[in-house]
DNA sequence: CCTGATCATCGAAGCGCTTCGACGGACCCT
DNA sequence: AGGGTCCGTCGAAGCGCTTCGATGATCAGG
């Protein structure tokens, strides 16, 4: 009943066996009776027994335990954080592991750390930028990882990530089918391609390959001054145009109004699909039709793989997750 | 240099002592030489030596880890669940503890576990609720613990909540010197005050304090017919009223629109100040003051807290954190 | 009925650390 | 000079668990 302070010794007791047989029968690791092992599990029960977290970190060399570090300071899209820990906290403890919250900012002594000090047996790092000093750490530490994310040089790393050019490839596919002529992707400011090159190309390759002829890729920096220059524009120079994707979460409020401004009615002559969370894509009028970033799957995802490389079985090096369109 | 493998016997060999003189140079529990301890830590410096955590959680009976139970899933607000574990991790790390994330659906039977497997020294649980199942077995285990909200019964336990009352005070002295003769407090529905009595009540009393003759609360559900149809009762029954708190985040929107449409000039003749996030005061034409949930110092004084109840320092059963106003 | 294999269980040896008691040397007091 | 303190350091004993090799017991095959 108790649980504080019950030891294997307790255990092995109250169940007439020795140690050595309770650590068997909880870990399974060689044959054990049923008749014993039934015993065993009542009185495991009986005392409300758990096994001592350090204790057992330390004779089998697995603490049971993986870090994750999130960039919890900064601008990050906070719901998509929080789908992630919380996708990534249910995952672990279906893999009977606990979680450890880092931010990033500990920065490479701060996976110094916990890998020098055996706390956590792995690592999932979210966010990964392109040039990511945590990476060379990493790779230097041995510890074993899954990015979020790809960096420059992901050779030998466990990358997960969207299906980014496959979302690319679905807007366009939702215009064209919906008849548009030609289309455009609207996308980050020049900045955001810059910094993580990767992933805002990997969508305009996608955009542009379903029907190139009559597809465009604008960039666009997001206050609404830029967005309803931009929008002119793009509506003077391509007069045909009726589709358009929007890659560019905090623009896309200035993009409705730049619309009806000039006088498409999305959803009746005019169509508009984000890539961005729900909620963008819930308060506009229409709301519009969006890809979302499933940072749950991609935080299951992630642990799973972790857990499988911990376990000494290969996972690939890269997965991508297949984008999802919602329809509303 | 290393890292992965160094022991503390590395560690003594190098510096030419004792394993039992590392520890002691390194928890200052013992007095050491200078000269001593200067070798010690240079070997700690050359070898890169992190005590290994589950070593240490065994022999001293301490894990240096502290656990956080969130309510990663409901319609918790967001940006206050961020900030609330960016300031806890941050303030944990500056007592050299680190944060084990839980899921506020692990429930009692997850704080049995960790309690019993000792692999957190303490817990800070947020978003209590006035019956909160949690409550009663952290007080069983007797696990060190300091909670964010009050439950119905607190005897025993620490708390950390905003000062609601000094809110709604607050608020009403806003109100109160920007000249408004009549004031009200739009509050959360029914449904809220039963769930969580006591803070929508605090605010209540706060507001009514200042000046209570001329002032009234009005519980209010949070769909726009509602705040519509509310807020058109109020002007109608008190025609001299200048002056709203909001104390509703989803009702801020829909309170604005209900008092252009009633033709009062916010910021001019009339008066809002609202007690929410910054966002939803910023939403907003004008922008409002408000008063905010300061979700980074609750985790700060919480942690802070439970640091010192684990040094076996006394600290008071409830700590009112001072709300601060924010004019815009 | 004996042999060798297989199965279920045990005991002991660590895992890397902290902590307690002990011990020699330096220092102070008389 | 002798006794008592205090200081700095050491060695050994565990903390609670896993894991390895050993040990009986059981059983099939000859």
């Amino acid at each position: 009943m108790a649980g504080r302070g019950v030891t294997i010794a307790d255990v092995a007791a109250r169940a007439g066996v020795a140690a050595s047989t309770v650590s068997y029968v909880l870990s399974g690791k060689r044959s054990i009776s049923p008749e014993t092992a039934d015993r065993v599990m009542a009185a495991v029960a009986d005392l409300g027994y758990h096994p001592h977290a350090g204790a057992r970190a330390l004779a089998s060399r697995r603490a049971g335990v993986v870090a994750m570090m999130l960039p919890l300071r900064d601008g990050m899209h906070l719901p998509v954080l929080m789908q992630f820990a919380s996708g990534a906290v249910t995952e672990a403890r279906r893999h009977d592991q606990d979680v450890l919250l880092m931010t990033a900012d500990e920065g490479p002594a701060g996976l110094a750390r916990v890998a020098a000090s055996a706390i956590v047996d792995g690592l999932i790092l979210m966010d990964v930028e392109v040039r990511d000093p945590r990476v060379e750490a990493l790779r230097r530490l041995g510890l074993p990882s899954v990015l979020i994310g790809f960096p420059a040089d992901a050779e030998g790393l466990t990358c997960v990530d969207l299906d980014f050019e496959a979302a690319g490839r679905v807007c366009a596919q939702y215009l064209v089918e919906r008849g548009c002529g030609d289309i455009a992707l609207l996308g980050a400011s020049e900045a955001v391609y810059a910094r993580r090159t990767g992933f805002a190309e990997r969508v305009r390759e996608g955009f542009l390959s379903r029907n190139a002829a009559r597809a465009e890729v604008w960039p666009c920096p997001d206050d609404a001054a830029s967005v309803q220059r931009t929008v002119k524009e793009l509506l003077t120079s391509k007069p045909e145009l009726t589709g358009l994707a929007v890659h560019n979460e905090p623009a896309v409020g200035h993009v409705m109004h730049a619309l009806a401004d000039a006088g498409r009615r999305v959803g009746e002559d005019f169509h508009v699909v984000v890539i961005g969370p729900d909620e963008v894509a819930e308060r506009t009028h229409p709301q519009l039709p969006s890809v979302l970033v499933p940072a749950e799957t991609l935080a299951e995802t992630a642990v799973r793989h972790l857990m499988r490389k911990l376990d000494g079985i290969d996972v690939p090096d890269s997965t991508l997750i297949e984008p999802q369109l919602t329809l509303r």
